[in-house]
Formats: structure tokens, C-alpha cells, sequence
DNA sequence: AGCTGTGAATATGTTCACAGCG
DNA sequence: CGCTGTGAACATATTCACAGCT
């Protein structure tokens, strides 16, 4: 392993996954390398930065061609993380929760939901595909045994606190919160939120601000 | 108008977006004023970040006191452009469109969705609270008609980047993108992207890494 | 010749620390 | 005296520009 020690910024992960998905949309299209400039153009980002941010994980571009499309996307997808399986839980099943739980690059990934808890005792006893949406009293229980690492939160804001930390003191490590509260919990655990309004209003500031100029 | 001419970060303005939030749940709450440091703690950041951010649009606090809550409120409302009223069509009734057309916190903001749209027959017709899903053959007509102007792209990625693209000459100013790709399009349309393949891999980086220390 | 990898230059964002107002 | 507003110090991120490999 020459895995370079500098640990990469959070944009830059994210950068990362973007990088990701372009090789594997290349790849499909029967390209095998890519010159910084295409995956920067796939990215939305700049060519110097896509050479930047890969060449801080070690020299994958051949001089002169390009970056080698299959196995600079096995590194990433190692990089990321991706190598490995993750066991995810899914916590509200609600229409974002059903939602999630459909998307298709998820399951391209795989993330594997090996559980999903709900409040609402109407919805507890059915089965998405082959899973069967258990009570929100049996999540400690259930996330033990499945052994779940990661687990989706979309429940309402309200219960979001709560319901997270009982997930994590049942050993869960990382959170996907699409609950818009920031939630208050040890530092050891790893959150990353997806907030739809706070994207969205950041599109009508822009809009609006816009028109100033 | 003595707004200061500064042009805020990105990151900025999502940051106000959670400030807003912030000021709502004190004001629920019974709060009149709050210091930085518990806008801080609700928006996830530090006290000096929030003073900063906010002084960059006037002096609204009170030294000794904080911020008065109800008044400060208003004005980040205005400043993310919530005031005025926005025309929204959701494309894609899919699970997505299905969730985000019930996000609370859309309605809320006062976010209008006028007009819904999908290429698939079987759901044309159908309708979703008042609304009836038109076919996606109508999209042009129909966002000009409604006065469109702000898109929720909630489409399969393949077919994201002609939609939208369709939208736009259709008038739009506004996307707010769902679909994982980099939509190419003219630099006056302001797009925002919401990917959660890139939040869930930027979740399993930090996990996978956080092993190696 | 084409394109990467990377130091150096620049730009941007965050934290510190404290003067000064209420 | 508490807490804001803000310059100055610091830290990070992005862009430039070019040497050097293939």
C-alpha cells in the first residue's frame, strides 16, 4: 500500500464519487482512458482539479494519454469505501423513506438495506420487496443483530434527535440524516445531512440575488 | 436598502438557510433573542462563523443581548428570496417527485407547485392533491403557461439532461437537480444539485478511512 | 506532442481576539 | 459586563504554469 497520507478535504471526496460515476458512464460507453479534461467536464469541475485531487491518492494518468478508465474506477470505488459491504438500516418509512429505498444507485452500489423500522403501527408488518418494516420499539434490538452499520434517517424532524440517538447507542457509525434538524450527537459517530430546503433556498437566493446585478 | 454588496459564499448561504431554521424553532420555542453561540449550536457551527456570516448583510444584534429573533427571521427570509412567491413544476412523478411533492418544508416556504409532468402514460391524468400529472410532450407549453420558473428535476438519469435542457428553453431560471448528472447547460440558469450517491460515498469514505487511524 | 503531476501563486474561507456599544 | 462586529492572522482550497514522462 502507497496510499499517500494526506486526508482529502470534504469537497474533494466528494469530488471523488463524481469522478466515480463519469469512469463508470465512460466505461459503458466503450472508452478506455480519459484525459483530466473530459472527467473534469463530466464532474462540472475544472481539469487542474481533477489532476489535483487524484494525484493526492498516488500517479494513475500515463503522460501523454490519460487516465486508464477500468482501473482508476476500481481505485476510487476502493477508496471510497465501496469495496467493502455496508449493512444499512432504514429508518422511516414514509415517502422519502420508500423512495430511498427504490433508488436505483444505491442497490448499483451495494448498499444493502437489511432492515427498515417505522412508527406507525399501519405500515409495521408489511414487506417492501423481501423485507418486513418492523416497529421503531425494535430498532436497538434489530440494528444489533443485523449488525448494521450505517442507517438512513427519514423520519420527521421531530423525532429525528431521538430516533438517531438510539441508533447510534445501539452501535451504529454512520448517519445519512434527511431529517432538516442538525442533529446533536458524539463526535465519534459520522453524519452527513441531506437537506432538500436548504438546497432549494439556495437556488431562490441566487435567483434573487441575481437580479441585483 | 443598505444591503452590503459582499457576495456571500455558497456556503454562506446555506448556512442561513440553516440560521432561518434555527431562528424558527426558537421562535417556537417562546425565544425572543438568541446569541450567536446558540444559533451556532442549532445550525452546527461556530459562534463566529454566525457573526460573520450574518455581518456580512448589517448589524442586526445586540450587543449584550444577541440576535433579536423575530426581526433577524424576516430579514434572512427576504435574503434567501422567500418573500416573493415562486412557480414550481416538479418533473417526474416517480418515488422522488412523489416525496419531495409532500416535503413539508416545501409548503411551508410557501413554494407553489403549479404543474407536474412525466413521460409515462399510466400516470398522466392522475392527479396529485389538485393537480393533474400532465405528459412530459406538454412540459414546454405548460411551463410557459404557468410562469414556471423554478424546475424540481426528479427524472432518471438518462433522460435528465434532455429534460432539463427542454425546460430551460422553455424559460426556466431555476433547477434543482435530483438526477445524478452534471447537467450541461448555459451559465444562466442557476442549477443546484442534490446527490445522494455522493452524500451516502462521502459517509462510507469517512467510515472506511476513519480505520486506518 | 500530449497530458500528467506538482510546486508556487492566488484566492477564498475560517478562526482569533478584542475594541466598543448597549 | 455580555455579546456583537470586524480587522488581522491563519488555514484551506483552487488555479496557474511548466518541467518531465511516455
Amino acid at each position: 500500500m502507497t496510499t499517500s497520507p494526506r486526508k482529502p478535504s470534504e469537497s474533494a471526496v466528494r469530488r471523488l464519487s463524481l469522478y466515480l460515476r463519469a469512469l463508470e458512464e465512460l466505461q459503458a460507453e466503450g472508452e478506455v482512458s480519459a484525459p483530466s479534461e473530459l472527467l473534469a467536464l463530466r464532474a462540472g469541475t475544472t481539469a487542474a482539479q481533477v489532476r489535483k485531487d487524484l494525484s493526492a491518492f498516488g500517479s494513475f494518468g500515463r503522460r501523454g494519454l490519460g487516465y486508464p478508465i477500468d482501473s482508476l474506477r476500481v481505485r476510487l470505488h476502493e477508496i471510497l469505501g465501496l469495496s467493502r459491504k455496508w449493512r444499512v438500516a432504514l429508518i422511516g418509512a414514509g415517502r422519502i423513506g420508500a423512495a430511498l429505498f427504490e433508488y436505483p444507485h444505491f442497490r448499483k452500489r451495494g448498499f444493502e438495506i437489511v432492515a427498515i423500522f417505522d412508527a406507525d403501527p399501519e405500515k409495521t408488518g408489511t414487506r417492501w420487496r423481501d423485507i418486513t418494516i418492523r416497529p421503531a420499539a425494535e430498532m436497538e434490538e434489530g440494528i444489533q443483530s443485523e449488525k448494521v452499520q450505517i442507517v438512513i434517517l427519514a423520519v420527521p424532524a421531530t423525532s429525528a434527535q431521538t430516533v438517531a440517538a438510539r441508533a447510534v447507542s445501539a452501535g451504529v457509525s454512520g448517519i445519512l440524516n434527511f431529517a432538516p434538524v442538525q442533529l446533536q450527537l458524539p463526535p465519534n459517530v459520522e453524519v452527513n445531512d441531506v437537506d432538500m430546503a436548504v438546497e432549494l433556498e439556495a437556488l431562490t437566493f441566487s435567483l434573487h440575488a441575481r437580479k441585483r446585478s
